[in-house]
DNA sequence: TTACAAACCAAGCGCTTGCTTGGTAGTCTT
DNA sequence: AAGACTACCAAGCAAGCGCTTGGTTTGTAA
């Protein structure tokens, strides 16, 4: 049974998101075909990319169900077809996004080698996901964090427990190795504030690029050895 | 005329503050005694130590004026006999925050000497900021900024430029000496960053101190020279 | 004692919210 | 062709929201 289109071309979400959208990468598109997430150009994924985007820009709360419906050109009661209540679209905004980018960083660092690369690849990861296109859905994951029902929150952060592992495991490492000095978990936390606070003021558009802003805050984790 | 003391005892927000509240600081009290700031056992000053905590842990869209009435022990209605409507009041949380917060930078400021020292003590000073008792406050400062009106925005934006001018002060002034590496300016954003997220995991009965953790920040963010 | 203003209450208004309902158009299966 | 199913619309309900209103209590000062 094939997904049905939304219709309306002018209020349809795909015009919020960007024209010269890149391909999904071989990660994203594996857990589309296991039906882990949604495809982004199905009806569901359109309406996460849309909550996500309205979400980060206006917070949940301030969001309303007609704004959702809006967005995506359909009537706001229609919305819950798709998903039980509002709530529902905050969490799987928050678990697809978790998912995903938890498969990123493991690709990411299974090209690397030493420490202090591996460490660089998760800066490098972590900034691409919350100032690239599933920027609004990381922010989101990060800021709307009270809005979840108490049963929703402990899910993300079993997800989220995995993403972290990832961090905690390559500080620890690169600690050993002689080139970080401060315990790795009070490390991650933060790392975790310094990269997650740069939605708030970096942008494309200026002269430095995102490589550049890895290295500079790689530059504060690590000492060279 | 002075104040009159808000009456009922079992609701009064006079319970949600901590027992042994210390001395309001010299800074601090020059700025009530000049009625910049409301003195925090004035009715007004209640109301807003209530207005943080509750907007720091429900956010400010989801606490009602009814929450507001009952942490402080009057009807909904009343309120707006201090404040002409709900913005005002987290726009007053706010600005009193930042207000203090930058007063007692200064004073820390000028009791330090050398570079190094001078970025110690303003990361002390947010840190104590942050997780102290006015933690409520700014934590609201820092993620409420959405809820406020553009009008508001503009009026807190121009009182966080002079906080914000100290970091930067001190944080070239390290760079001449040569114990900053990176651009002050992207420095004190991930610093942003980094100090503000402590309010999600930082727990003052572990056994970490405040000062530990800004000796640790400190490592990061400077290199001995 | 009287006068007055500040502080507050009780009630509720107008509006918006998340969500429900009953029904319809289009598609797929048999 | 008939039936079943998905995706949606139009309408609106109950609850909760910020805020207003008219009147009462309380503290201060003449």
């Amino acid at each position: 049974m094939q997904q049905q289109v939304l219709q309306d071309p002018i209020l349809s979400i795909s015009n919020l998101m960007p024209q010269n959208m890149t391909q999904p990468s071989p990660s994203h598109q594996a857990l589309i075909d296991q039906g882990i997430i949604n495809a982004p150009d199905s009806a569901k994924g359109r309406l996460l990319q849309a909550a996500a985007t309205l979400f980060k820009e206006k917070g949940y709360e301030r969001t309303t169900v007609r704004d959702l419906g809006k967005a995506v050109g359909i009537q706001s009661g229609s919305l819950f077809h798709h998903y039980p209540n509002k709530e529902a679209i905050l969490r799987a905004v928050m678990e697809e996004t978790i998912l995903l980018n938890t498969e990123l960083m493991k690709a990411a660092l299974a090209q690397s080698d030493k420490p202090a690369d591996k460490v660089l690849a998760l800066i490098q990861c972590e900034l691409e996901s919350v100032l690239g296109e599933t920027g609004a859905a990381m922010t989101v994951l990060v800021y709307e964090w009270r809005s979840l029902k108490d049963e929703s929150q402990q899910y993300i952060l079993k997800l989220r427990g995995i993403y972290e592992d990832l961090w905690i495991s390559a500080l620890s490492e690169a600690k050993e190795a002689g080139c970080v000095v401060i315990d790795p978990f009070v490390l991650r936390r933060l790392l975790t504030g310094a990269l997650s606070w740069t939605v708030n003021w970096y942008r494309q558009e200026g002269d430095m690029t995102i490589d550049q802003l890895a290295q500079m805050t790689l530059s504060l984790a690590i000492k060279p050895v």
